[in-house]
DNA sequence: CTGTTAGCGCCTTCAG
DNA sequence: CTGAAGGCGCTAACAG
């Protein structure tokens, strides 16, 4: 018999028991004697015998399996959060199925089709830019399916998030500039509808007040996260009447291209002009120096989501309750200092 | 009714037809009036039905769903591989599980399980370090389930897999580095019983014997694939008796922190020494113009290996076939480039 | 064109 | 401690 036919029949009849026997000493069950339990998993081991999970999440009705939903897949702060999802799901017994939205509404309505349809146990989420109401998320609600924000989120009521606090980051980055003596800091921002990006924003000017210093909306750049947007600011900026000398980035790609773009300019980094970028570990291990970082902890991230999702799906009297986690980004200095990251 | 216990069979009775003719409808069968199609699907939709994919899937004994399994999603060359996947199977219709061996063997086994357990119909592997046989594979086999290697593979007979020409590679940023004046090149590699790392190493040693350069043991250092390791190397070099001008670095890992580790011993680059790494479109785009890097194209490369993955489902008669398909890296020299990678 | 019947493989009462 | 029976939700073969 080909070893992907076998199942608990299969051995049940060889062993001349029931199959459900064969169920519950596959499952550990206390109910079955020491001796034929043995027999059954040595049998079972002997043919190859592999469970079919299908058969098993139907009859239960509960697939230890966890939907996660990012924009992309292959940005790193969302790989590397992945990979803390993963971490976590796979110590807890749960297995993971990834969708991309690629930054389409569209495609995160399917792809909660998707999970739903294979009754995924809980979903994590990370909005796509197009994503502005929750409509498709009250879907998941009614079918009791908790799901969780983390890093980009819509503010729903009773609704879980991990955050980054992009407010004190944005401050952080903005202060550090200042304090290294830096009169005129542009921003270099993202679409403004997602609060990530209003927050650092906000954090930007929060330090500029407290440093008794000017905010002109002529220094903000929003951006589509595209290089040609890092580009483009360092062009504008270079025809202002006035000398820019610092530069807060909300985004990593702008911040990067934005930085080359300088170079080619002749400018100095940081002597001209100094230049924080949100960014991430791989990013961080890799630029120079000169670029100093604030580091979204993406694995920290999704480690944190997937714990309070599997929490919230083991309590389900806790389903749809309203905590936020919110975790510090660090702002990291490279100049001298050694890095440790593998990627 | 709470909409996620909505079955074919509380729409049949709503609508007075049979269940059979419920779902013969909601999957669109000629075998169904229009007219009685059209009442199916509208309260269907009015229900908030969505089918129940696990009960579909046991029965059909097909799930739609590829495996792969990666050392860890967080290295980008996979992360952009899982992109290119991820685009195969969605526009053709199946979804993908994605699980992380972390370069263990017994990880890479449990994944191998749970994909079974949860019937897949074909995987997709790129193996971890500790990967040296390959009875676990035989496991896929017996249960006719076809997998396709990509990038790191092993050489199992009637296997396809999708692979970068690591040779010509290893040959091309060696023969570069030549015709740059170089003269003592080193090469720094990675675990040497995985092939990719022995091919380019042969590449390696290939330029360097079709311009009658001399061949030395001592300029190949091994590697685990770690930050330390391109110090480690560096502070050898600098040892020699000689002076080294060139570096071929097979991992990116070693080759940007050796580059860090020069630059912290005086060294310009490329005037002291050239350097030419393999990397990645995000690494790539981020470091300085003074690297050369080889592009590895992991978009591509998944890409690639879905298709002939779900090519090899949908034939089953070209299970198990032995195809390769190569692809070949390309050399990025960054002087003056613009790049226009998002990442 | 539609209904009836019979499972896919597993787990979980309920009996014994 | 073990067996018998039923059903999770769906689809496919066979009737009509």
């Amino acid at each position: 018999m080909s070893p992907d036919k076998i199942t608990i029949h299969d051995i049940a009849r060889i062993l001349n028991v029931d199959s459900s026997t064969v169920s519950r000493a596959l499952n550990d069950s206390p109910r079955v004697t020491e001796k034929t339990k043995n027999r059954i998993i040595a049998k079972a081991h002997e043919l190859g015998y592999q469970r079919n999970d299908l058969a098993s999440n139907l009859r239960k009705n509960k697939t230890n399996t966890l939907g996660v939903i990012v924009p992309r897949i292959s940005r790193h702060f969302f790989s590397s959060a992945i990979a803390g999802i993963e971490e976590t799901s796979y110590n807890l017994g749960y297995n993971v199925i990834i969708c991309q939205s690629l930054e389409q509404l569209e495609r995160e309505h399917n792809n909660i089709n998707t999970l739903v349809a294979n009754r995924v146990d809980g979903v994590l989420v990370s909005i796509s830019m197009e994503t502005k109401n929750y409509e498709h998320f009250e879907g998941l609600r009614k079918r009791k399916i908790p799901f969780v924000f983390f890093d980009r989120h819509l503010d729903i009521p009773d609704t879980s998030s991990v955050l980054i606090d992009d407010f004190q980051a944005g401050f952080d980055a903005t202060e550090h500039l200042i304090i290294k003596g830096c009169e005129k800091i542009a921003h270099f921002s993202g679409p403004m509808h997602l609060e990530i990006y209003k927050n650092r924003c906000e954090g930007y000017k929060a330090a500029l007040l407290k440093h008794d210093m000017e905010f002109s909306e002529e220094l903000i750049f929003s951006s589509r996260l595209m290089e040609q947007d890092g580009v483009d600011n360092v062009n504008k900026i270079i025809e202002l009447p006035y000398k820019v000398d610092g530069i807060f980035s909300a985004n990593d790609v702008a911040a990067i291209s934005a930085l080359q773009q300088l170079k080619r300019n002749g400018y100095k980094i940081p002597e001209d002009i100094a230049i924080v970028g949100f960014s991430n570990e791989a990013i961080s291990a890799v630029i120079e120096p000169s670029l100093t970082t604030i580091n979204q902890p993406g694995f920290d991230i999704g480690k944190r989501a997937a714990e309070l999702l599997i929490s919230q799906i083991t309590n389900s009297n806790k389903n749809f309750i309203n905590e936020k986690i919110v975790i510090q980004a660090s702002l990291v200095e490279r100049d001298s200092s050694q890095h440790n990251m593998a990627f």
